[in-house]
RNA sequence: GGGAGUAUGGCGGAACUGGUAGACGCGCCGGAUUCAAAAUCCGGUCACUUCGGUGGUGUGGGUUCAAUUCCCUCUACUCCUACCA
């Protein structure tokens, strides 16, 4: 009986199947080999978006074919639960952030259920619950007591519109990551990380992550920013203080002509002291853009050239020397520097050169408006004359030690980690302030710090400090009155820890060490590469911290990383240049309009966005085609890489597909045949069910939807041709329906229920297929000098020689070799014959 | 300024360690079915061609019997980062 394949009903029915038999809850069992599949795990902020389904979907493929191929998965999910929008949606629909978060939950954990991920939904967790919470207080008071976390003053990265501190990897571009407004400095009393601690191990470890992408590795490394170089002291004129700078090039020490100071250099500070021209030059600063112009501030002072005897140098305050890198200050080397030759052309200082390109001679070398940054042979330079930039470096660096003016020095641009933030809805951070002063742990028995229920959120609710009574408490060993600490941490302390959790989700302890030898590392973990620093570098860290604090022994988190490419789709614009949504617009004898007529153009296809106004919502898709359809389209065409554009042809052809699969299954479910076959098609599918099989290996999941169509249409073809037998048919129905089971779960337990097979397709192991080999006949291409020029069947243990004699008498290829002399000919057994003429 | 990456039909993309370029999907064209349409099915689809062929993987060169693949040059685009001395 022919029926039309219904999804809303057979994707209900399987998934209530998998979930009734608890399919995919994971045990740990020593006799397994794990594999631990994770998605980076969602903000609760109301619905999921297409790149949330993307990000699963590739998970899910990952997660079933590995259970199919024998190894126990652990793939588990849970909330990002803390943060801003939750605040702010609590202010506007008058509702407390935590309703507000739980709500979204359960709508968003229907959704995740709709898509069919083979999750194991007994260990979620979310973030903002206490009892994920109190365990990450328990860390921050470790830390606390062994140095790891301090407090200092700091100016820090105020963002005016969030009112609150970011941390320099939440300010891009001098905005807020957030909210994009200018960000301000403030000075505050704030908490850090010692994350600079690790820098060092942080860089080095990245070596050890081989199935990481290259990019991401870079990216860190950029970041941790360790440069090799030296400390040299400067003894200011006509005074015993000196000025110690840090520089790389130490190489270019005799081409040195100027100091500059940075603003907030002990000196400058001093000067600006007594000096009104020089305070006011600081404060000029604060508004310059030294992209633009580098200014400089004549302090008058000068300093001794630590190598040239009676040479004076002079100091500059400057716009363009950073306070926090290095020491603040540097020593400038005009010729070879086109920063410090830029401000030396400025205030006309001199430009020595003391470097020439090794190809050059030293009479043709001047410096003009380009500095000379490369490495080359020294001159002008005493003693460093003639030898290369890597050997002075080196020579000066030993000189100025045995001086005792300097040092080698190794700098990190990594600084730490300001996890102090003025909002309510975080975790609430576990510290007293005594009213004698002293600053104390909250004992480890009065964890957690619970946030407090307040009614009537408001806007003055959204900071801790605001809400009466909460953070008057007293010391427990001396009654003493205290204080709360009041700011909260920032939620990337949630993320850098949750993948431990899912381990032992509801145990009292906030880890069980067995668990976590056992599960962890993560073998493969998915998500955006907007992560590549802050979550993974944060994470990375928080592993190495709490290992050095005795909870565990490991030093990765995440053995595999993948970053997925975005879901991106075409945008619309009106004339009167505003975005125009895909459904608002209709098309009159080929050109577009919106619906209040004003012509439309298409723009760039970008990520989908709710500004842009070219976001698809998930949940309408798999309302109308189903679970199956949106992942089938999610890993069709584009490499998961690359970014995957939306569009409405690739969806509709995805669910063509479903339908049609099971329209072929329905028809030939009962297939008979009296005939017997060659083997040939099942040698075939074989073949791709491999490639299916490497394909997923290789995370080329689009090349396994490539196969599984060929597979697809082969069989197609045989049924409708009769020149594949009954059993065969049958054999390849079973192997359709395993092979289909980590793209689209729905329907290929629908077929491997239709074909009478027993128990759920997920419960079947993945095939590994031998190929019969009997000797089979080849085609290979025959070329004439490289171009090819025919095909031929052969034998594949035909020799040489009886190979070339049959080629020679191959028509097609006599014409062009007749009354020719071949050169040479070349055989590369069962690929190609070569003749050169 | 520094770093990373990409470039193949009308489109998304295949081509294992150099070995028949364009798999698979979309679109398009033709046909079948239909009163008609949608849906579906079948066939075709790199370009040029005097139908013998010829050219073709961003540009120009090199290595090789053979190059999308390896090396060099240039161009375009994308991403990250940014006064880090």
């Amino acid at each position: 009986m022919s029926s039309r394949y219904n999804h809303r009903i057979t994707e209900k029915k399987w998934q209530n199947a998998w979930s009734e038999k608890k399919v995919f809850s994971s045990k740990k069992n020593k006799k397994k080999e794990k594999y631990y599949v994770l998605e980076m795990f969602p903000y609760p902020s109301g619905r999921i978006h297409m790149g949330h389904v993307r990000n699963y979907t590739l998970g899910d493929v990952v997660a079933r074919y590995k259970k199919m191929k024998g190894y126990n998965v652990l793939h588990p999910m849970g909330w990002d639960a803390f943060g801003l929008p939750a605040e702010n949606a609590a202010i506007t629909e008058k509702k407390h952030p935590e309703d507000w978060t739980y709500q979204n939950i359960k709508t968003m954990k229907k959704q995740l259920l709709q898509m069919g991920l083979s999750l194991d939904w007994e260990r979620e967790i979310a973030t903002c619950h206490p009892n994920y919470y109190k365990h990450e207080q328990k860390f921050f008071i470790d830390m606390f007591n062994s140095g790891l976390a301090y407090k200092k003053e700091a100016e820090v990265n105020w963002d005016p519109v969030d009112k609150t501190v970011l941390a320099n990897e939440q300010v891009i571009d001098g905005k807020g990551w957030r909210s994009g407004a200018i960000i301000e400095k403030k000075k505050l009393s704030q908490w850090f990380l010692k994350i600079s601690k690790y820098s060092e191990e942080l860089l080095e470890d990245l070596d050890k992550l081989k199935d990481w992408p290259n990019k991401v590795k870079v990216m860190q490394s950029n970041w941790i920013g360790k440069s090799v170089g030296a400390e040299i002291d400067f003894k200011l004129s006509k005074s015993e203080k000196n000025i110690k700078i840090f520089t790389t090039r130490p190489d270019t020490i005799f081409g040195a002509t100027f100091i500059a100071l940075s603003t907030e250099h002990n000196i400058s500070k001093e000067i600006s002291k007594n000096s009104i021209s020089a305070k006011n030059f600081i404060e000029e600063c604060k508004d310059l853009n030294p992209d633009k112009t580098k200014k400089g501030f004549d302090t008058g002072l000068f300093v001794e050239h630590p190598l040239i005897k009676n040479k004076k140098i002079p100091v500059f305050i400057s716009n363009f020397v950073l306070k926090e890198y290095g020491l603040g200050a540097i020593f400038g080397c005009p010729a070879h520097d086109q920063r410090d030759l830029d401000f030396a052309n400025e205030y006309n200082l001199e430009v020595i050169p003391v470097l020439r390109p090794s190809n050059i001679d030293i009479n043709d070398f001047s410096i003009k408006n380009v500095a000379y940054t490369e490495p080359g042979i020294v001159i002008n330079s005493d003693f460093l004359n003639g030898l290369s930039t890597n050997e002075a470096k080196e020579k000066v660096i030993r000189i100025i030690q045995e001086k005792k003016i300097g040092l080698r020095k190794t700098n990190f641009k990594l600084r730490d980690w300001g996890i102090s933030r003025q909002r309510f809805w975080g975790c609430p951070i576990p510290i007293l302030y005594r009213e004698d002063g002293k600053v104390i742990p909250v004992d480890e028995e009065d964890l957690p710090v619970k946030l407090p229920k307040v009614e009537n959120f408001n806007e003055t609710s959204s900071t801790l400090k605001n809400i009466e009574n909460w953070g008057e408490t007293k010391c427990k060993k001396t009654g003493m009155k205290a204080f709360r600490e009041t700011d909260t941490f920032d939620t990337f302390f949630e993320s850098s820890w949750y993948y431990f959790r899912y381990c032992n989700a509801r145990s009292e302890m906030p880890f069980d060490e067995g668990d976590i030898n056992y599960w962890l590392p993560v073998d493969q973990y998915i998500g955006g590469i907007e992560h590549a620093i802050l979550h993974l570098l944060y994470s990375r860290f928080f592993t190495k911290a709490l290992r050095d604090l005795g909870y565990f022994k490991l030093g990765e988190p995440f053995k595999g990383l993948f970053t997925q490419g975005m879901v991106t789709h075409q945008t619309f614009k009106n004339n009167k240049n505003d975005w125009i949504e895909p459904k608002d617009i209709q098309e009159k004898n080929g050109v577009l309009f919106d619906r209040n007529n004003n012509p439309v153009v298409m723009g760039k296809i970008e990520k989908m966005s709710k500004s842009k106004k070219n976001v698809v919502d998930p949940n309408d898709i798999i309302e109308l085609y189903g679970a199956d359809t949106a992942r089938w389209f999610m890993l069709s065409d584009s490499p998961p890489e690359r970014d995957l554009q939306w569009t409405e042809n690739g969806i509709t052809s995805s669910y063509r597909l479903i339908n049609k699969l099971w329209e072929f299954v329905d028809k030939y479910r009962s297939y008979k045949t009296n005939d017997s076959d060659d083997n040939k098609t099942i040698n075939e599918l074989k073949k791709i069910i491999n490639e299916v099989s490497s394909n997923i290996e290789a995370f080329q999941f689009n090349k396994s939807v490539a196969k599984v169509y060929e597979f697809v249409n082969l069989l197609n073809n045989a049924v409708s041709k009769n020149t594949i037998s009954s059993s065969n048919f049958e054999w390849s129905l079973k192997k359709l329906s395993i092979i289909l089971q980590p793209f689209v779960p729905h329907i290929s337990e629908e077929i491997w229920s239709a074909i009478s097979q027993k128990g759920l397709c997920i419960e079947q192991a993945w095939p590994v297929e031998e190929i019969e080999n009997n000797n089979e006949n080849v085609n290979i291409a025959i070329q004439i000098n490289g171009k090819t020029r025919g095909v031929i069947e052969i034998n594949k243990s035909f020799d040489k020689t009886k190979i070339f004699e049959m080629v020679e008498k191959d028509n097609k290829i006599m014409k062009y070799i007749k009354d020719k002399k071949i050169i040479k000919k070349i055989y590369v057994p069962g690929k190609i014959i070569n003749f050169v003429i």
